[in-house]
DNA sequence: GTCTATACGCCGATAGAC
DNA sequence: GTCTATCGGCGTATAGAC
């Protein structure tokens, strides 16, 4: 029959719908604007005594969802080394799910991109020492290496090619520049990478 | 004798003691993590009376700073446009310009790359609306219709172009790029150039 | 123009019934 | 696991004496 662990497992839709009103919200209006009692409406439940039933304050819905983000890029990260071998390769894939994610996912590149994470969650980790980013700057390191990329220092590579492809994708999220075609997107790529292809 | 317009014009001074010690907190800390006392302890006054007496209110702090430095920007711009009659030339004084504020008022810099404006002054323009960043997008166009930069739209350019340069001095600020000599930014430079010039 | 004292609201968080 | 009620505190802002 096991009725009890259907009543008992009511809570991760509810998680979810927590964190994704907080997400939508925090993106939008920023942390310190957005209160407890907007996200409970946002998320469609009736009080905050629910809320703190799952987590314990507002600090905590924010780290879960950088956590989430973080370690869902670390796999998406970890996909793309394991179907690619070249540097080039890497980094044109990195692109595209970040450009991806941005047309699907606009909430989450928000938060990534625009907000100030650390304003909020001081202990966290920065976003550039986190695994996802520390392996970036490892793919441009091997790109080095292996004669595709020019020999600079590799975190100046990363300024120069995130820089290019960040800020469109801020451009992009703002809706000052609405393009966002394959042609575009290639050729966004394209001027980023010549800034740290060899030759 | 003229003792009264001694006494009664010691009030500017305090203003940019406010001014200072507000910028200094928010590029440190963020706007909302910044209370009045603060200020207050940071200005070297004694209490938030006389914070109020030459600021009605927090916001209108954020927003003189702001105004401020989008002003003084402004007329760096006009003046660089005054000197140097070639597009490539105005934005190599603006980087100069841009590094060289990074270094001597890295607040300044802070508030203007790092800062989340619009979360506490949603009523003030945004950045690029503003007179200095319609004018950069301006020689840009410029560039273009001289043949000096290639025909891409302007605001992507400014991406390619501003996206290095900025994501550079965010790195700086953030101390994960200690350089920041006469070749390094003359290095920076060229790799920013190089994505909007012709051929 | 400066200070003290204080009001007031909001929001994060808790206690405890159901 | 959900709800009501409410607390406590902080931070902005004001009133009013000096």
């Amino acid at each position: 029959m096991d009725q009890e662990s259907e009543k008992i497992q009511t809570s991760p839709e509810v998680q979810d719908e927590i964190l994704l009103a907080a997400l939508k919200l925090f993106a939008d209006k920023g942390y310190f604007n957005t209160s407890l009692t907007d996200i409970v409406e946002a998320a469609g439940i009736k009080t905050t005594g629910v809320l703190y039933h799952h987590f314990k304050n507002k600090q905590l819905i924010a780290s879960v969802l950088y956590e989430n983000i973080i370690d869902s890029l670390n796999v998406s990260i970890d996909d793309i080394k394991r179907r690619n071998p070249k540097s080039s390769d890497q980094l044109r894939a990195i692109v595209d799910l970040l450009f991806g994610l941005t047309n699907e996912a606009p909430n989450v590149m928000r938060f990534l991109l625009i907000l100030k994470i650390d304003e909020f969650l001081p202990e966290q980790k920065p976003i550039m020492e986190t695994a996802p980013f520390i392996k970036i700057i490892k793919i441009i390191q091997a790109g080095i290496n292996a004669g595709e990329i020019r020999n600079i220092d590799p975190k100046l590579g990363y300024a120069y090619f995130f820089g290019i492809i960040n800020h469109t994708l801020r451009m992009v999220l703002a809706g000052t520049l609405e393009k966002n075609s394959e042609v575009f997107q290639s050729m966004v790529w394209l001027t980023a990478w010549s800034t740290i292809a060899k030759k």
